[in-house]
DNA sequence: GTCCTATACCGCATTACATCA
DNA sequence: CCTGATGTAATGCGGTATAGG
């Protein structure tokens, strides 16, 4: 149902006139900005809807001594600038989002490279022979979760060839020892590491793990065995 | 029921003006 | 006083929805 017309509600409309050859807006110079009563009261309705019923806008309008099509326009405004604002705050939260996520990803890389550097060590490593002495020894990694707490892990090789596995936090002396796994799971875990390459899936090259710094630059903010997951 | 016209309203881009540093 | 930047009221246009002939 239509309560007025466009025309009628027009503000204005005895100085805005256009010229007979252009369609150019001729000046006006009747333009007010609104008076802080009503844009307080004008605010305060568009927090409670952003757009006006068209007898509330009339009501309005008589309220605040503007024509209607002028309440009309600045809800028009006024949602186009909320829009212009919105965008602004999406995009900072997108930007954060991403900064974040960079940072990740630059982690994440270095901390391939350097995985990369320890598995040509451990290649070179288990080429060596067993007589040299290579039977037993014990990495440590430090690494850091996702939480930012600190923590370690310590891969031992014993003199009967089993690898044990302890993770604990770095700064708690009460750190949680866990046996990972023996022997017996050593082919699943070569898997885990090197499914393509073949150097690494014999438990015999295992027991030569030495503790020559392999693991040691490792300190990312990702486990290492969450690597591959 | 369908088409056509008139009207209202919207979003968007832009203009014109007021205000301020 | 002049000037450029900024904010905003208002305009124009194209599109959609709806009512009525």
């Amino acid at each position: 149902m239509l309560e007025y017309t466009e025309e009628m509600a027009r503000p204005f409309s005895s100085v805005t006139e256009y010229t007979p050859t252009t369609t150019k807006k001729k000046k006006n110079k009747n333009k007010r900005r609104f008076s802080d009563e009503q844009i307080k009261s004008l605010e305060s309705m568009f927090e409670s809807e952003t757009r006006l019923e068209p007898r509330k806008k009339l009501q309005v309008a008589k309220e605040l001594g503007l024509q209607p099509r002028q309440v009309a326009i600045w809800f028009q405004n006024k949602r186009a600038r909320w829009k212009t604002k919105q965008l602004e705050q999406d995009y900072s939260i997108l930007q954060a989002n991403y900064d974040n996520l960079a940072a990740k990803y630059e982690c994440l890389k270095k901390e391939k490279q350097a995985l990369a550097i320890q598995l040509q060590k451990l290649n070179d490593l288990i080429k060596k022979p067993k007589e040299e002495g290579q039977c037993c020894g014990q990495v440590t990694v430090t690494n850091c979760n996702n939480d930012g707490d600190k923590g370690e892990t310590t891969v031992k090789s014993d003199s009967e060839g089993q690898l044990s596995f302890s993770m604990g936090r770095s700064d708690d002396d009460s750190a949680i020892k866990t046996d990972y796994f023996g022997v017996e799971e050593e082919a699943n875990l070569m898997s885990v590491v090197d499914p393509g390459d073949d150097s690494l899936t014999s438990p015999e090259d295992w027991r030569s793990l030495d503790s020559d710094g392999l693991f040691d630059q490792w300190n990312c903010g990702y486990p290492w065995w969450d690597f591959w997951s």
